[in-house]
DNA sequence: GAAAGCACTTTCCTTGAGGAAACTACGTAA
DNA sequence: TTACGTAGTTTCCTCAAGGAAAGTGCTTTC
């Protein structure tokens, strides 16, 4: 019989892990982080804008990621009535409770970065 | 000639962008903060403890995930001198900089959740 | 001397993430 | 009427992440 854990084995500690899971799922791959990040700054932005504003994404994977986190509620997406049809992409108020942990996490690559080579 | 961005175009936001890559490539993997975690919590573990600890993961998963975070200074391990050679898995100084991070991984998801659900 | 525990490594395999490029569709400006 | 800008979708491809299972080497216990 397999033994059992002993650390990992209480509520709060599965309630934490699988919190750790959730987060990490809706914020998953290469690029959700960027893009939350850059529409916090930029407020409204299109998808060229998007585009343009990321470094290395193409089309593709913009496109599916902006439909990922606008089905978690993170993002809004608004199609504008103008002549050639604009798409105005937002964060939202939920989305912006990430402000804290994208913070956390760069300043802490940027302590990263300086204890290695500092 | 493509336009340039404007938003990500400043130095502050260079640097941000690059420290949240870092961050995430440090970090990357579906193991990695399961393991910190529960070093976290549980002080000195030994390979076997921790396979018993994290719910689903493989000894070569655990096994390379933990050679990752030694790499990154985030974790120690210790030969010990007993009978049957034991190994003694341990959070580092600088692995202990990133309980912040966790526990705002862990809040967000454990908010995200009620917010869906409640 | 057989089994079981520790700590891994190795091999083989599958799946999915992600990139490149082409294509759709609509409207405007030159 | 040709080109450009908007906002994507679709297809094809590759590579790396990760899982399962078996093997390695050592030691102690039954």
């Amino acid at each position: 019989m397999k033994k059992k854990s002993v650390i990992n084995d209480t509520p709060v500690c599965q309630v934490r892990m699988q919190a750790i899971s959730d987060t990490m799922s809706i914020l998953s791959g290469k690029w959700k982080f960027h893009i939350l990040g850059t529409l916090i700054e930029g407020n409204k932005l299109g998808f060229m804008d998007l585009l343009r504003e990321i470094d290395g994404i193409g089309t593709k994977m913009l496109s599916k990621e902006l439909q990922d986190l606008e089905m978690n509620q993170l993002i809004s997406r608004k199609v504008m009535d103008t002549k050639p049809i604009t798409v105005e992409y937002s964060i939202t108020k939920y989305g912006a409770t990430l402000e804290p942990l994208i913070n956390e996490l760069a300043s802490w690559g940027i302590n990263y970065r300086q204890s290695v080579h500092g």
